[in-house]
DNA sequence: CAAGAACTGAGAATCGATTATCATATCTCT
DNA sequence: AGAGATATGATAATCGATTCTCAGTTCTTG
């Protein structure tokens, strides 16, 4: 068993995700492998730590995470599933929303809706 | 004293706010009147079933609360103080964001900054 | 004023998410 | 193989947010 061989599961888990992942989601996803929740959980905060991960917060509490080599993007937030789903493009041209004196660095774009999988199953 | 007036006074506080307010920021500018926290939340859970307030998710896990009747709007965010700001007017043209087979129906647009008191206070 | 319903504040209880602990297992290096 | 550092899983502990409980207060109606 190489080095922290956990750990990189949760790392991979993650970069074959088409969006950024909870913890939990990330545990259940490992579940059959006895990853421990603890170990999701500090391989996510050594990920950050190391540059390799981006915590994404999205409506609804938790914070994901999403591998940081990916440009630039934003997120589809299906209501059934709660899943979030990576979407490819950027808006741009919302200075004209930002109040004199305010400075903006970055923005966040949530489209909530329906997945493909929840649209059809309904 | 008239009926319910804490909690008329929650819903008063809500009103004058430039932004949603958190349970928490709410009691804060309720505090020195010595109305409870238990009090603004049962407040804010009557605002909402009565259809008067509307629940508003932002980055950052907490929930903030917002007059219903305020036009479709989007939210400027802090990351110094950490309150939310009302935008007025509104992003169109996200459809082209939506994969095939997903339904969108509402979205979300946050901006991130610092707002013109932290900006100047820096 | 009397009676009962509704409202209130303080603190306890609960809940989910995250972190800490600890004994065991596994790795690295020689 | 042996020694020491690191990683692991299960579970306990913690944390913040929210809800619940309860005794006391205030309202409404007559």
């Amino acid at each position: 068993m190489q080095r922290a061989k956990q750990q990189l599961a949760v790392i991979r888990a993650l970069g074959e995700a088409d969006g950024p992942l909870s913890a939990r989601e990330l545990w259940s996803r490992l579940c059959g492998t006895g990853v421990g929740l603890a170990t999701v959980y500090r391989a996510l905060q050594r990920g950050v730590e190391e540059g390799k991960l981006e915590p994404v917060e999205l409506l609804g509490g938790g914070v994901r995470y999403e591998p940081k080599d990916r440009e630039h993007h934003h997120h589809f937030l299906c209501s059934t599933c709660d899943h979030a789903f990576d979407l490819y493009g950027c808006v741009e041209g919302l200075e004209f929303l930002v109040p004199t004196g305010f400075r903006m660095t970055g923005h966040e774009v949530v489209l909530l809706g329906t997945c493909d999988t929840c649209g059809t199953a309904a």
